[in-house]
DNA sequence: CGAATATACGGAACTATGTTCCGTTTAGCA
DNA sequence: TGCTAAACGGAACATAGTTCCGTATATTCG
């Protein structure tokens, strides 16, 4: 019943905080939560008991609840969170290395998001409306980000023009499903092959 | 029977008993179960209640159990048995209609089996043993019978030869995926583009 | 045909897990 | 410091998978 209409909240981002600020305890519980909801979905998968989030967070299910309405609610903020930290790692990113080393480290940085993500992956496509705005911001967030290191390659000469960030980005995510059957070793080796690629007809190079 | 795993009789099919002849009541709630279980996935997904299946079925759920000691059994069980329903549909149809008719049916059929499962093949990659024999089973049944297909169309000058069932089947399997997020007839326009694209360089045809 | 027996049946009971409720605690403020 | 809205915790409730076991019956055998 009551269904996600009043699905507000969490996502601000820009860090607007319109009416009463959030107090201390609940911010606190709720980086918590988070934190914990990752690392036991990376140890016992997506379905692990709310409980036992809550137990190891040091919270109630109460409180769980009162953040999350639904257990997918959690689900979703924690792929989010990942979504914005690997976003933001492009920057970082972009700031620390060289125009191209800075793209290829990000596409590695990528690979690591994908593949520890495929069992929310597999949650996304169980119709649940919680997991319906993740696609888009999936790619609100991904797409800018790789654009920004691309449009910086390019400026620099590493790397030829034109290049989509989108289809690179789902061309390494398939290469990263399919590298869940064979070995840990082929996408990264798939991806280095992608970069050549586009290192290939660069303006510095040839 | 041919399927992988031991699991007891059940292969009625040909009539073979091979120890003590199971009985009548037994088969017969078999069968309810699964063509229920069918019925019942198609309508609620594959996550409906047990309960709900065994109460619609007319049976207890102790004797669901009998029979599927997990949930997950019954699942692969009526996956198993769309599959073959899907296979056996090949030879109905080559007698039915002429080599390329028949071939072209059965796509149509196939497209039919990989549309409704789709809520199937999600649970595949759940990671649980029930389903590990699965996709062995889907290639050691579908393959051949499009095989057989292909040999009869190519045998009688309506398509090329060398076709790669496989190929194929996998192909058909993502039109149809992502057919889901387009329209209903955009998988069965691409199947006839394919179809026509194995006419295409055909011994009956340039 | 009727008794014997292995097999199967049904559903209550047990367990696990999502979700709600509400009395208690506490952060933020005057 | 005292007040109050917000947040907390966890018992209680609801739902669903799974097990157990007394009862029913298909099949066999005399």
């Amino acid at each position: 019943m009551s269904g996600g209409s009043e699905r507000r909240g969490a996502g601000e981002g820009t860090g607007g905080q319109a009416d009463r600020r959030v107090r201390a305890d609940a911010q606190r519980n709720m980086d918590a939560l988070l934190r914990t909801a990752l690392a036991v979905f990376a140890t016992s998968g997506v379905d692990a008991p709310v409980r036992e989030i809550a137990e190891r967070a040091g919270v109630g299910v109460g409180t769980v609840y009162r953040h999350f309405p639904q257990r997918s609610d959690l689900i979703a903020a924690v792929f989010r969170r990942e979504i914005d930290a690997c976003a933001d790692a492009a920057s970082l990113l972009a700031a620390e290395y060289g125009p191209f080393d800075a793209l290829a480290q990000w596409m590695l940085r990528y690979v690591d998001f994908v593949s520890a993500k495929r069992g929310l992956a597999a949650a996304l496509h169980s119709g649940d409306p919680a997991y319906e705005a993740l696609p888009a911001y999936f790619d609100q967030r991904l797409r800018p980000a790789l654009q920004g290191l691309f449009d910086a390659a390019s400026a620099a000469g590493a790397i030829r023009t034109g290049a989509k960030p989108n289809e690179l980005l789902r061309a390494v995510a398939s290469l990263c499903t399919a590298a869940h059957d064979v070995g840990p070793d082929y996408a990264r080796s798939m991806i280095g092959l992608l970069l050549d690629g586009l290192r290939y007809g660069a303006a510095g190079s040839a």
